[in-house]
DNA sequence: CGAATCAGTAGGGCCAACCCTCCTCAAATC
DNA sequence: GATTTGAGGAGGGTTGGCCCTACTGATTCG
């Protein structure tokens, strides 16, 4: 496997270049250019298109976030490490939804970071130790929003359900029909049945207790 | 950095001895022993004190989610790496939730599965390419659950936002009306203006855009 | 200052499309 | 034989688009 393509994205120079210097001298990774801001940074990930792009959150003009976005809607193939200073929650879920598929506290040290590159550049999602807690915990508030799983609407036949769910995501009779290939007619009778059953008189109801019990979504 | 010492534990007799010679070979993890269903590796973790345990989550008498929570209730230490035949969400999920830190699908090959493994023995979390997706995936949906308060549709004028809540809630436009005060042919223009708004073609379409954004509940 | 313009609110007519109910029939499946 | 599934007819109610009128309050323009 060759090495791994990086650039790397951080205003302090001391650390860019020390960090430059430190994958370069390893031969694990081949480190194609710096940064200084946010703006080189998406600039340089477009021009040269490495694999992974070694980002520090904070930085002027344009933050590592924001430089993630742009770097992403371009090239969503180019793996994002984000590298904090502090691991506080905003910034590491900041950086989370901005797309980025690695993250470090920059206390990390030489063989920590040479792992998450190449684990970013294998398409892997990594979390350093300082922040490993905060992931566990993260989902396990996510589970706390949904619900473990439960059978939903066991009164309903397996085409009636089918024809619930779509009902959920909007879709009219005839969008239905086509869907699951039928008449038209047949699935208005599915969905009178359907209504019979739960109970309410119309789609609109229909729709907010299918997607209150998860379906559609 | 002495190698992570490593049980392994799956009830796939191929694929577990296949996977300790492999691991084996490469002199850089130790393999301690090898357990072949749920209960082995917890008795198996207590009694060596591995740096990382290999689970395959589907396993005889104690599945792997059950086994992980028993062993990190005794040593939080160790670290728990997940081999998941399916990538589906629910073990992902139910793995995570245990509090494995480490997420790879059966079908990685042997530096993926090394990387892990020291990640993981690193105190890292790390999620294999398979399922790195749905991971960030998680993630968004976090964020949709979480925004505590944006102020909903600011297209809309309040009289609008107000039908669209009732809308929301499931009432036809006559309801709407008395609920109001109003003739039920003011409330189809403004349920008109509503979903031009919002550019939807329906009922049911506005319904489900309102619930997402959290009105009608 | 007064007029004009604009956005919001409230109402109405018309019409086509869709929705929903009720009822029937037939084949397949269990 | 009962349930499920598929298909259809007939009819009334609802919905949603498009048109129009009218009043109000605010802002802008002359």
């Amino acid at each position: 496997m060759t090495p791994p393509r990086v650039v790397i994205a951080d205003d302090h120079p001391v650390y860019r270049d020390g960090l430059r210097m430190m994958l370069a001298s390893t031969g694990a990774v081949e480190v194609l250019g710096t940064a200084a801001d946010g703006l080189e940074a998406v600039a340089l990930a477009a021009e040269l298109r490495p694999d992974v792009v070694v980002m520090d959150l904070q930085m002027p003009r344009l933050d590592g976030v924001a430089a993630t976005q742009r770097i992403l809607e371009r090239d969503s193939g180019i793996g994002v490490l984000a590298l904090t200073m502090h691991d506080d929650d905003e910034s590491v879920f900041a950086a989370m939804l901005a797309g980025a598929r690695g993250y470090l506290v920059k206390g990390a040290d030489q063989t920590e970071i040479l792992r998450a590159i190449t684990a970013v550049a294998s398409g892997e999602v990594i979390f350093g130790p300082a922040l490993a807690g905060r992931v566990t915990r993260y989902f396990a508030r996510l589970a706390t929003v949904r619900p473990p799983k439960e059978e939903p609407f066991p009164q309903l036949t397996a085409r009636e359900r089918e024809v619930l769910e779509l009902i959920a995501a909007g879709l009219s009779n005839r969008q239905i029909a086509e869907r699951l290939v039928l008449s038209p007619k047949t699935v208005r009778n599915n969905v009178s049945n359907v209504f019979a059953k739960l109970q309410v008189a119309d789609r609109a109801q229909a729709i907010i207790q299918a997607r209150e019990a998860g379906l559609g979504r």
